[in-house]
DNA sequence: CGATTGACGTACG
DNA sequence: TCGTACGCCAATC
């Protein structure tokens, strides 16, 4: 049980940043990893996502996406769609795995938590 | 313990 | 504009 302490690491830092993201908005993996200084390191981004859903409370992981605005992680949601769905049931549009007007959508941390 | 992979992103040709 | 290569670091094989 007090094994899982306080452990700021990189992880945890993610999913500080993940759970911040507002509703109806989406960020990229680069995004996040630059805003905690490890603009290099988006992959780590991703696999922190991975964990993701191991964590309490579960992180709104369809809230990220990589740079292009594309679902490429939609195949961890249990169902390829289901990262969409929620997507689109907070009024985010979509064209395929395109999100729509996905520039004006993007919540950057770096600017909106720099505030 | 070494090699490979991975929900990314940038650089280069 | 498109395809390939590399870096980053942790987890998995």
């Amino acid at each position: 049980m007090s094994k899982q302490t306080q452990d700021f690491s990189f992880f945890e830092q993610v999913y500080e940043v993940v759970k911040l993201i507002p509703k109806g908005r989406v960020t990229s993996y680069g995004a996040i990893a630059k805003y905690l200084g490890a603009a290099q390191s988006a992959r780590m981004v991703g696999w922190a996502m991975n964990a993701s859903h191991t964590m309490d409370p579960p992180i709104p992981a369809h809230r990220v996406v990589n740079r292009n605005g594309l679902l490429t992680g939609k195949h961890h949601f249990g169902e390829p769609s289901r990262m969409q769905r929620l997507l689109e049931n907070e009024g985010v549009k979509f064209d395929g795995d395109q999100i729509l007007n996905f520039k004006n959508i993007f919540w950057d941390p770096t600017i909106e938590l720099s505030l």
